[in-house]
DNA sequence: CCGAGGAATATCAGCGCTGTAAATTTCAAG
DNA sequence: CTTGAAATTTACAGCGCTGATATTCCTCGG
């Protein structure tokens, strides 16, 4: 077939090379490459019989400039380790090669200059849209910045007019984890945690969820459940809570920031000599591995991840056809898994 | 500055137009761009002028397509989600970075058509290069199918003379693990799990250290310390696991092929009431974001991603340089995390 | 003041493919 | 057999940039 060895290195097959085998035009062969009806059965079988003798692979870059298309999107995160960013990742990946494109992952590392150049697009033509989450970058700043590259924006970072948006409602999520824990009877809520300068919004829609729902219950209110951290991740986590309750706080529940909050309340608790959930129950967020695989299992918000990325990619065809509207803002469902550290015992 | 808008859309500059506004050649330009050297000073200046105004991006496809070189790398693993997949690719990630590369990750989602698809390249000049960790293909469809395009292999899985491989010692690394163990005076040390089907060569190899250790020690080596299970996974660990138990299986100490094991071990064993390490010390593999954020925190073995990374794109570049010869294989160092589940209680 | 020799800049042919528009062939109807 | 419309096929000009190969411009020793 077509494991011939051409033996000459670099020396690639192209189009020409096809047309000349088969007796056709380039063109042709193009044509027949892309299915295009209007060929006639001989040629077809001839032209592909070229293409196989050959082994013929159709120059992608070529192609693109030709086209202006690449069939390539760009996935800018923050860190491709943080477990919901690689279930993010999966999710979009998975979603972008059913549609028929590539994805480039780009790590911001949570780094402004990173972000800047995301949306700046120091070059050009390499990938036909741009799906974003922005940590530090602010919302003017994209829309100044505005690149000629469809973009879709992920989380709560920034929400500029310009560009679309895929979130979900944190607010209400935060109100349907609050309602799990007190329909449980949890009467002493803490908030794991209040990151100081998060850049984001997340942090302060899924606080204020929180507050609505403790206000609309007969639950305690109390500034000192609201632990505050220096930062995101596990260890801050880790130094917050236990702090909070050298300090005396004390919890029924804990309604963490995310998934890694959760898993540094784990410990802490853990440490502390409080069982979870008899003592205090824990609730983290993105449901990411962490939560299905911890020990007790984690209850987690969770996002649909799969729609997120359904929509994202509805709304950056949109874009990448054409469409020049307003920025368009979409809100995806979210879910509660319930596990372990929510389980009523009994 | 160049916030200047143009005002018409799809409306590129390019760098004739740069050329000419700054009233020189095209090629002047364009070694601008380049920081080619012999630029007198006017010039440089008067150009970048130019391309400040306009504010000029070179087009990356375009200068793919006269250079050859695309300046990106693809990343074929299993699936981005898995913690270490995630891992790796962030390494990879920043590694290719600092040297000027992107990624395109490729989920072949242990798909063997698409690892086939990777190997095989249905397209072309679309990478520089490809690093992949294969895991159903094997090596004689590896050394078949052999791409033109640089190719460095990861894993255990596939092992052709044809291509680069990079990977740890497994069988030193399950040997080092088993001498923390024994140290500490474990006798009745499991494996789990000894996954049946594992189309590579990894459960093996940490099988086989695992196996030379209880020989060379004076402990207890019985077919029964080893947990089989069907496929990989938590789920899998967890059901098998819990079966042993069942079926009367003691250990003072489990040897994990894996992290996500290692997450089954510990479930398994605090429903079964024992506790770790008092009673059953854990030891995983990978040194995941599992093992550093569950509770108690999961010792584990840990391959120096980062040198990983560095060396698979140490080869890599050479290959992309013209490199030739036969494949080389580089085993990269190894280390152990010691954390709470392999505490000495004291 | 001339010519050598290096520095600076320019010319131009592609890289491999596709869109457009035009040419050619095919075929049913007259 | 024609003839015109539809079906195929082709020619060719780029897409935007760079490498190789000129060409022009200086500077300086003799």
């Amino acid at each position: 077939m077509s494991d011939m060895k051409s033996g000459r290195p670099g020396n690639r097959v192209r189009l020409e090379d096809v047309a000349k085998l088969a007796g056709v035009s380039m063109k042709t062969v193009s044509n027949v490459v892309h299915d295009y009806p209007h060929v006639s059965a001989t040629t077809r079988e001839r032209v592909q019989a070229a293409i196989d003798q050959l082994g013929y692979r159709p120059n992608l870059t070529a192609r693109t400039l030709a086209t202006g298309r690449t069939g390539m999107l760009a996935l800018a995160i923050p860190e491709i380790d943080q477990p919901y960013f690689a279930d993010l990742a999966r999710h979009i990946g998975e979603e972008a090669t059913r549609r028929g494109y590539r994805i480039i992952v780009e790590q911001t590392l949570k780094d402004l200059e990173a972000e800047r150049a995301v949306i700046r697009d120091r070059e050009e033509g390499l990938v036909d849209g741009v799906i974003f989450q922005p940590v530090r970058i602010d919302t003017m700043e994209i829309a100044r910045l505005r690149p000629d590259t469809p973009l879709v924006l992920l989380g709560e970072g920034a929400r500029p007019l310009t560009a679309d948006h895929v979130m979900i409602d944190n607010v209400a999520a935060a109100r349907d984890g609050m309602d799990l824990l007190l329909r449980q009877g949890r009467r002493r809520i803490g908030f794991l945690g209040m990151v100081r300068r998060d850049p984001t919004q997340s942090t302060h829609l899924r606080l204020l969820g929180y507050q609505e729902s403790l206000l609309a219950a007969d639950a305690i209110s109390d500034p000192a459940l609201v632990v505050e951290t220096d930062w995101f991740g596990v260890d801050d986590g880790i130094t917050a809570l236990r702090a909070a309750l050298d300090a005396g706080a004390r919890f029924d529940a804990l309604f963490c920031r995310d998934d890694l909050f959760a898993m540094a309340a784990l410990r802490v608790l853990d440490r502390a000599g409080l069982r979870v959930p008899d003592d205090v129950a824990v609730l983290g967020w993105d449901d990411t591995a962490l939560a299905r695989y911890s020990t007790p299992a984690l209850s987690s918000i969770s996002p649909d991840k799969a729609a997120i990325a359904r929509t994202t990619l509805d709304l950056l065809e949109d874009r990448m056809a054409g469409f020049d509207g307003v920025g368009r803002h979409r809100t995806v469902a979210h879910a509660i898994a319930e596990r372990d550290t929510t389980a009523v015992s009994g």
